[in-house]
DNA sequence: AATTTATGTCAAT
DNA sequence: TTGACCTAAATTT
């Protein structure tokens, strides 16, 4: 499910594949229908990676703007949403074949080439599938906060943020206008790292100690990204013993760990709601 | 076969 | 703080 860094792989993945080409759009579901009759036959020139959102600019068609030019697609997963790539065979590329590949949930169906060098994208269970303006991208853009995955980043925009609040650290970093693109569970693996508890007030944060919380957010997220979307953050001499590739049940210090024995010095795991949602934290490595 | 859950966000209380 | 929503996979009946 999709935080911040499988966007970026996604943006990666468009880059490779798509971009520059000329690109066939439709929408098999049918919700839209028309943003993909308006796309169809465009090429698409730019791709850009910001927090959760994926923005691809499409060429503009000569003649045919009649009212507002909309070159951009922008995309939010949500919690469910996903990218499934094909290759000319229908099969997911780097993947096993997709049950229910005709299926009836493509909202958008993006492809370009024929034959051995077809390749397409497929959209579904996105919160949010629209065209925009450069207008609407910048609405969108402004109100987020620092990608740790952008070179544009500058994390002392999100600590300005959070060092004026007194919600705590673990609400903060799921706040998109602090920290773009973190999700569920960065929020917990990062401060664990940092050494510094959910439940501290942002007010009490220090620059030094953002800045640390900052770079581990940004190493973890852009290890994630090399991996091709998969999250692992323990080290290997943290894992279990014999564990050499990380597992989904070695890949954590504290996401979905409650009441385990903390990998670092035994305190089995704490968990309490925050924001709605669980997080996780070691009592002894996470003092208050 | 039906129900629950999931790494997210927004609107309504 | 809660419910609604987008869909697929895991879990329970």
């Amino acid at each position: 499910m999709p935080e911040g860094h499988i966007v970026h792989v996604d943006a990666r993945r468009f880059t490779a594949r798509l971009a520059g080409r000329t690109v066939r759009a439709a929408s098999p579901q049918g919700r839209f229908a028309e943003g993909a009759a308006a796309l169809d036959g465009r090429r698409l020139t730019g791709v850009e990676a910001y927090g959760k959102n994926l923005f691809l600019r499409f060429s503009v068609p000569r003649g045919a703007t009649a009212g507002r030019a909309m070159p951009w697609l922008h995309v939010h997963l949500g919690l469910i949403g996903g990218w499934r790539w094909y290759d000319a065979d229908g099969m997911q590329v780097a993947g096993r074949p997709l049950r229910g590949a005709g299926g009836g949930n493509r909202r958008l169906l993006l492809s370009a080439g024929r034959g051995q060098d077809a390749v397409s994208a497929d959209l579904r269970g996105a919160m949010t599938c629209r065209l925009a303006d450069a207008a609407g991208v910048d609405v969108v853009v402004d109100r987020l906060g620092p990608d740790p995955l952008r070179d544009d980043a500058d994390p002392m925009e999100g600590f300005a943020r959070a060092s004026r609040s007194k919600a705590p650290l673990g609400t903060l970093l799921l706040r998109q206008d602090v920290v773009a693109g973190a999700g569920l569970i960065w929020r917990c693996e990062a401060p664990f790292l940092a050494g510094i508890a959910p439940q501290r007030p942002g007010r009490d944060v220090g620059e030094p100690e953002w800045r640390r919380l900052w770079d581990h957010l940004a190493r973890l997220m852009g290890a994630a990204v090399e991996r091709g979307g998969a999250e692992v953050t323990t080290e290997p001499a943290d894992r279990p013993a014999g564990t050499r590739r990380p597992t989904r049940a070695s890949a954590f210090y504290l996401f979905r760990r409650t009441g385990e024995p903390c990998r670092v010095c035994g305190t089995p795991i704490s968990a309490e709601p925050m924001a709605g949602r669980t997080v996780w934290w070691c009592s002894s490595c996470q003092p208050d």
